[in-house]
DNA sequence: ACCTGAACACCGTTCAAGT
DNA sequence: ACCTGAACACCGTTCAAGT
């Protein structure tokens, strides 16, 4: 499908073709010789993956129509004719990045014989979605599927759908498969949207240089005042240690764990 | 309506005075104007508590500095002496909305005993708020808290002093204290942003009658095409069901069995 | 067929000016 | 001291017009 990796796999490494300032820096269109027009060739996959470059780069709210279009070269109207609006590229952006999320099939490589390997293989793909793109998280997780029954995360027909019959095939009932849908999405929402933030904290605000009047307001941490805290004084640098990974497998494990005794009982 | 917490014992603390000095706080007792209706008479906490309405009923898009001027029948540019611009009214209202939450005291009435009535008390109020401000919730759960030791939903520092104390008065370890903090904001975060969700669903967009054009976009639920999709198909009336509050609870209680397992090794 | 210029309505924000 | 008018830069979106 459409390489949406993290931001630019390839591009980068082949430098040197840029000589003018203005260029567009990928030449993606090199392997296709037809009609020699040099000119935008504006498509929907075109613009979808430049917004996930941009959102992956400047965060959401620098996803504009306006600055979409300069980074196509286009003017931002030319983009309503292959997306219907804002709101429909957010959307397209959303079902692009879920669509990279890999449920394992049948015949699948890796040791996903039993239910505990396939939500294991899974759950780390959605995973490595969430910190390929962190700014763009927060989107998938919070953006209202298609369908009152699809959750966040796992929010594609495809992706349901494979997911149901992975477990079926796996020996789950049908309402075991139901009830383990939900409970695996709240898990991955929970932990995922929580370390996609921590991942790109620094993102929204670009950062200033602050004047000479202010000193005075808590920039980052360092500023709150934890006279009246003794405990999270205390406790502060346990606080902050980072334990994303740890915190995620050993959670997840629980996950199997209690969907096992459910299973049995 | 909507009872907003106390008088903002922490807020002097966050929202920051930006180089000019505005320190008009203490008027209380100014003599209000005598006109039956709710006179100019601005206030932080008033606009704050407008923005909490505006979102409530119209959805976090809605809440535009002009929209929520008028609401409070006075100019957009009014607000800014208040108000450090829009991404600090957002601040604002987040820290009200989390300011809300109860955390058990010592001497509580209810059977909080043990630290497991602790965080069910705790756990039911958060679900509360996420109920009562459905529209409001993505952006307690998204936006991120003043410090990069604070996690969403308990994101004051009163609250994570008060439910680290709670732990440690309920025989915690430091480190199971913090440990359990990092679990059970997570927990919270994903089911009930799931809930929430679902809850405030029908809100973002209001409904139009489709265009003849464009059958390609599929509207809501009833357009998708399901026939691709078998097991969808087939279980699509399960997965409609809404057991959101049987989902919380029994998560929840396996929450504690295994904080009760870690405790104990 | 594809893109753009011009226009409209709305937005956040600043600042000098009103009262 | 508190609010507003006017202005600026930017935004999403439409539509007739260009090529």
């Amino acid at each position: 499908m459409t390489p949406l990796g993290p931001t630019d796999p390839a591009s980068d490494a082949q430098g040197g073709a840029t000589g003018t300032p203005q260029e567009p820096e990928g030449e993606r269109l090199a392997h296709r010789p037809p009609a020699g027009r040099p000119g935008p060739g504006l498509s929907r996959e075109r613009i979808v993956t430049a917004a996930v470059q941009l959102i992956d780069a400047e965060g959401v709210s620098a996803l504009t129509m306006r600055r979409l279009g300069s980074t196509l070269d286009v003017e931002a109207m030319s983009l309503y004719r292959y997306v219907n609006g804002r709101e429909d590229l957010l959307e397209a952006v959303v079902d692009a990045l879920v669509e990279t999320i890999e449920v394992p099939a049948p015949g699948h490589l890796k040791p996903v014989d039993g239910w505990q390997g396939f939500l294991q293989v899974l759950a780390h793909d959605v995973r490595r979605l969430a910190l390929e793109h962190p700014a763009a998280f927060p989107l998938i997780a919070t953006r209202h599927p298609a369908a009152p029954w699809l959750r966040p995360l796992l929010r594609s027909l495809r992706i349901v759908e494979a997911f149901l019959d992975g477990l079926r095939a796996r020996g789950f009932t049908d309402e075991h498969a139901v009830t383990t849908y939900r409970t695996f999405t709240s898990f991955l929402l929970g932990h995922l949207l929580l370390e996609s933030a921590m991942q790109g904290a620094e993102m929204s605000p670009a950062e200033e240089p602050l004047d000479e009047g202010d000193a005075e307001l808590p920039n980052r941490d360092e500023g709150l005042d934890l006279a009246d805290f003794p405990t999270l004084a205390r406790l502060r640098s346990q606080l902050t240690e980072d334990h994303a990974e740890e915190e995620f497998e050993a959670a997840l494990e629980h996950l199997l764990v209690r969907l096992d005794l459910e299973l049995a009982q």
